[in-house]
Order: structure tokens, then C-alpha cells, then sequence
DNA sequence: AGCAAACGGACAGGACTTGTCCGCTTGGGT
DNA sequence: ACCCAAGCGGACAAGTCCTGTCCGTTTGCT
């Protein structure tokens, strides 16, 4: 995906180097390397709104270190993002090759689950908490998730009253990390999550889905009585 | 649930009144009563992070008022949520004197996620959010769930091959709110992905379910690569 | 009408945040 | 081995947002 020998940590939307386009010094170069791998990893386990001094400490090295190596913060989390998104992205081309209907979506959605599972910032990423940032990527994986259910629909394989519109709902759902359920992360929970999802989305008989499709309704506010 | 003529606002947790147990004069109740309100309110639109100065906005008082007629934020805050908490449990309980064994399984699944739909500190506080403040009630809930589901399955209508473990996860799951998907809220997304997620519960034949069950997994990190 | 109770909101003080700056350290060419 | 510029750490500036207090003004009730 990223070429080896692009700039100080394979990051290419990242300037980490001067502006002769080298970084003269290997110390320079290790604590880059080591800033971006804390950003990933601060990403993950932190999410998008986690801070320049807790990636700094967590690469072992000083703020000022932080940013004399990485335009801004901004700059980091965003080539961050964009390398994992860029991963999806062919993830979903290289599932909507596959010859089996089933087989590629359910590929694509075990990759998805993994990923939101795995980091709750690109769980948020993928939400929208980015903006407009990452805005282009988004629509570019929505379409590729339609295009994967209207395919396996078309198959047979998936049930077909479900619009394809639910199935990213369904997919986030079925990645609700165990952090946000107040029990302990246990690694494979996803799994039996999307199992069961998938499960419900097979093609077999079943009544008609409740309620209007999503992405039209009004913006009416709804109050329930829980008792 | 809540005794009419409690304090000033039937929340029972949440001493509104002065010393002497009554609140003098008419603006002093009014305005508490616009406050624990606007808390249930902004609660659910912000979460269980929201600020002082944020509900007295929304109660139309200023943070004078907000501080006279509450002993502290926190306070406020889990009065609040207690109340909703103890709602649910009472819910709960009423799902285990339903006859249909199926019918109260659903409804209080049901009930569970258009809670977490509703308000988005409800789920932030279900998911543990609150630390140990809401331990008791959350324990609470947990034991009326494993019931729920080990009474269905018993009784032959939720597949015996889930573990009642998984089922706050799937609910959880199910009740993931349209704001963290970058999809604009429409209000009935949730009842569609509880009824494919009860589809996928239900007793019919299927593999076994991936991994180790939930709960018990020692606190190994996994990296996998997406590609 | 009088006055205590209640009001709004400026303010204090603290916990964060991003990003800068400067005195000290060190990599690496000579 | 020496030298020095490049690199380093972390104190610091300036800002935002937080909870909670205080006081001059308004208002409900007797």
C-alpha cells in the first residue's frame, strides 16, 4: 500500500522531513518512527481526541521533540487515519473481486468489524467525529459497502428486505467494543458479535423490517415512556 | 415509580429543598424543577459529560440558581440517572412475570435498547462510564438479563448456543446510536437493528459460535493487519 | 410596603489543551 | 578524538473549559 522509502515513517500525506527532504540525523529519524507508531497506537487505544504530550510520552520522547518532527497534531492523527482508511478502501475493491458473493462481504465486513474493534479511533473516525476531513474516504467506503450487499442480494445470499443502508448500523454495532460495555476487553467478543449479525442477515424467511428506511426521516424528536 | 410530592422535582435521591424541607417560594421550585428537567434532557443529548453551566443554559437559569438549588453537579447527574436505572429495572422484573417466556426476553430487550437509543449518557452510563457509582444497580441489571435469556432458552426459543454473556454486547450493539455513525439521527434505525439482531437469536439451527466466551480472557493485546 | 429569599452572571482557581523557546546533549563528518 | 550544528527535553506561554462562589439587583410573599 505505502511504499517502502517514502518519508521518516511510511506516512506519505506526513512532512516529517526538512526541507532538503532528508532527515540528517538517525536519532531524528528513530523518534519520528516512534511518534507515528505512539500515534497509531494512541489512536487505538485513546481515540481521536487524544493529546501531543500523551503521544509524546507515550513515543518516550519531549513535546518540543513532538513538534519539531510533525507539523501539528492535526497533521499526525490525519495521516494516521488516512493510511487506515486507504487499507479499507482496498480491502472492499479487493472483496468486491471475489467471486463468491458471500464470501466477499462477509470478508469485508469481518475486516470493517475488526478494525472499529480494535481502534476506538478509527471506530470514531468512521463515525464522522473528524469532520470534513476524512469526508471523501467515507463516501468512498459507503459505496463500496453498497455496492458489496446490493451484489450478495442480487445472489442470493443476503436477505433481501434488508436495504443496504442498515447494514453499516449493523456492522458498527456488531463492533461495540467491549470498553464502552463496562466489561472486560475480551479480544474475540467482535467475532461472536458478527457472527450473530450475520447470521440475522443470511437469506432465510423472515418478517417484514419495522419502521421507514433510514437516511429520510424528519428530524422529529421521540420521547418513550420506558414504563 | 416515583412518589408524587417527593422533593421539589420527584427525584428522591437529589435534596432540593432547604433545611427546613420546603422550598419557600414559587420561583425557587419552578426553577429546580426546570433544572433536574433540563439535566434529564441535555443528558441524553450530551452525555453524562455534560457541564453545569450547559443545563442551567438549557433551564433558562443562571449558574447561581443552578449551584442554590443542587448540591453539586455530580449529584444532579446521578439522580438522573438513578431514576432512569431503577425505571429499567422494574422493567426488567416485569419481563420475568411474563408467561412468554420469548415475548418478555423481547420486550425487555426492547425496552433496554430504546433507552440507549434515547439518551446518549444512558448508554455511556450503561457501559460503565460512571465508574463505581452505579455499580449496585448495574450488577442488578446484569442478574435480570442472565435470567431473562437463560429462561428463554430453557423454554427452547432463544438458541441454546449463546451464551447469556453475549447478549449485553448484541443489545449494546443494536442500540449504537445514528449521531456516532455520521448519519444523520432517524429515530427508528434502532427497532431495525433489534429486529435483525433478535432474527439472529433466535432458535434455529447454526454453527457454533467463535472464540472463548466472554468475560475471561486474559488482557492479551492482538494487532492484525487489515490488508 | 417591606424584606428575606432568590436571582444572574462576573469571577476565582484549577485542570486540561496546543504549540514555542532555550539551555543542554549528542551524532557523525573530519 | 574533536567539534559543532542538529536534535533534544521539558518549562513555559496563552488559551479553553471546567466547577463552584460571591455579591449587587430583583422579586415573591406577608
Amino acid at each position: 500500500m505505502n511504499q517502502p522509502g517514502d518519508t521518516a515513517a511510511d506516512l506519505p500525506g506526513l512532512l516529517l522531513a526538512d526541507a532538503s527532504g532528508r532527515l540528517p540525523r538517525a536519532d531524528a529519524r528513530r523518534n519520528a518512527e516512534r511518534l507515528v507508531s505512539a500515534a497509531r497506537v494512541a489512536v487505538a487505544e485513546v481515540g481521536v481526541g487524544v493529546s501531543a504530550h500523551e503521544i509524546a510520552r507515550r513515543a518516550g520522547v519531549g513535546v518540543g521533540t513532538f513538534y519539531r518532527r510533525v507539523p501539528s497534531l492535526e497533521a499526525l492523527l490525519r495521516a494516521v487515519l488516512d493510511e487506515v482508511l486507504d487499507d479499507l478502501l482496498a480491502a472492499a475493491d479487493r472483496s468486491l473481486e471475489d467471486p463468491d458473493a458471500w464470501a466477499g462481504f462477509a470478508a469485508f465486513a469481518t475486516a470493517y468489524v475488526a478494525l472499529r474493534t480494535e481502534s476506538c479511533g478509527i471506530a470514531e473516525a468512521l463515525g464522522g467525529a473528524c469532520g470534513d476531513a476524512l469526508a471523501d474516504r467515507l463516501s468512498g467506503l459507503g459505496d463500496r459497502l453498497r455496492r458489496l450487499v446490493e451484489r450478495a442480494q442480487e445472489a442470493g445470499v443476503v436477505r433481501p428486505d434488508v436495504p443496504w443502508q442498515d447494514v453499516p448500523f449493523l456492522l458498527a454495532a456488531a463492533s461495540t467494543n467491549a470498553r464502552t460495555l463496562g466489561l472486560r476487553p475480551s479480544d474475540r467478543q467482535w467475532e461472536r458479535n458478527l457472527r450473530i449479525t450475520l447470521d440475522g442477515l443470511r437469506a432465510r424467511q423472515a418478517g417484514p423490517l419495522p419502521g421507514p428506511l433510514p437516511g429520510k426521516a424528519p428530524e422529529a424528536e421521540s420521547r418513550a415512556t420506558t414504563g
